[in-house]
DNA sequence: GCGACAG
DNA sequence: ATCTTGTCGC
């Protein structure tokens, strides 16, 4: 491909070049068994696939039959609004890294209680790789769904908080920054549910960084803000980094998963901040073991 | 002095 | 992610 025949414009389809680059580099490691690293890339190509395919499903605009209880209208009865929020999550054994605990909450939106709980164990074959959370940790979150499903749980979510991000990701199609598919959105195609990631860090895309965000956050004029926008150097919106607690540094970053809207996920995800993470992942965490 | 990127 | 140390960030 013709990368040096463009010099004048290459910033953004640069640093695109170089994400891909860096993955690829990522993926030859383990040099003993050269077979590994092939299975790698078979790995690589099969997950790109996969999240060009489930792409293709995501809604990004607000796709639900409840209603927030503050636009409760005319026409609204009990029953219609928001009230079951999940959140998923997945933790680690220190000792054994494949060993891992997939955990799901469900919390009542007004009261933040939790009313429904489960765990599940697992061991984990699919290494971490930047960009491809979801295909190490969705399956066994997917499974806690599923069950909670079949079983007809009345507390089965309207909606899901997920840690880790959502369209704030940069898997992509060489050269283009159209292309964004992060855990929640994974997991809310997968499971037909609106989800909001969460995330507690930024993942560069879009020439996004660390301290693109710290001076912004820290700019007089957005002194105030609760929140601003991720605005890549392409002009996109990726999400926002939110101040969930008074005064806090260390900001949140949020983005949507599926089926909703960038301003109802932050409402939403603002009125289940009693900490610096919203209650949905913070019990969700507090419950696994 | 190094290494950029969710978990 | 997890552990640990220590207290900025380029």
């Amino acid at each position: 491909m013709m990368v040096s025949a463009q010099h004048a414009s290459r910033t953004a389809y640069e640093e695109e070049f170089r994400q891909l680059w860096f993955f690829c580099c990522s993926m030859e490691e383990a040099p003993e068994e050269p077979s590994q690293s092939r299975d790698s890339w078979r790995d690589h190509q099969t997950w790109i696939t996969t999240q060009d395919i489930l792409r293709e499903k995501l809604m990004t605009e607000d796709s639900f039959s409840w209603k927030l209880s503050s636009e409760s209208e005319p026409g609204y009865k009990k029953g219609e609004e928001l009230r079951y929020v999940g959140g998923v999550d997945i933790s680690f054994s220190k000792d054994d890294p494949s060993k891992a605990c997939g955990t799901l909450v469900v919390l009542d939106f007004h009261t933040l209680q939790v009313l429904y709980q489960d765990f599940s164990f697992v061991t984990l074959q699919v290494p971490y790789v930047p960009g491809f959370l979801a295909f190490r940790e969705a399956p066994v979150l997917q499974q806690l769904l599923e069950k909670m499903k079949r079983s007809d749980n009345p507390f089965y979510p309207q909606l899901l908080m997920v840690d880790g991000n959502g369209i704030l990701h940069p898997r992509g199609k060489c050269f283009t920054n159209e292309y964004c598919f992060g855990l929640a959105c994974h997991i809310g195609v997968e499971a037909n549910l609106p989800t909001i990631g969460i995330g507690k860090n930024l993942h560069h895309v879009d020439g996004l960084t660390h301290s693109t965000v710290r001076k912004l956050l820290g700019a007089e004029e957005n002194s105030s803000k609760e929140y601003i926008n991720l605005v890549g150097c392409s002009g996109r919106i990726w999400g926002v980094a939110m101040r969930s607690t008074q005064g806090s540094i260390k900001p949140l970053f949020i983005s949507i998963g599926h089926m909703i809207s960038l301003q109802t996920a932050i409402m939403i995800v603002q009125k289940t901040c009693k900490f610096r993470v919203p209650e949905p992942i913070r019990q969700v965490k507090l419950s696994s073991i």
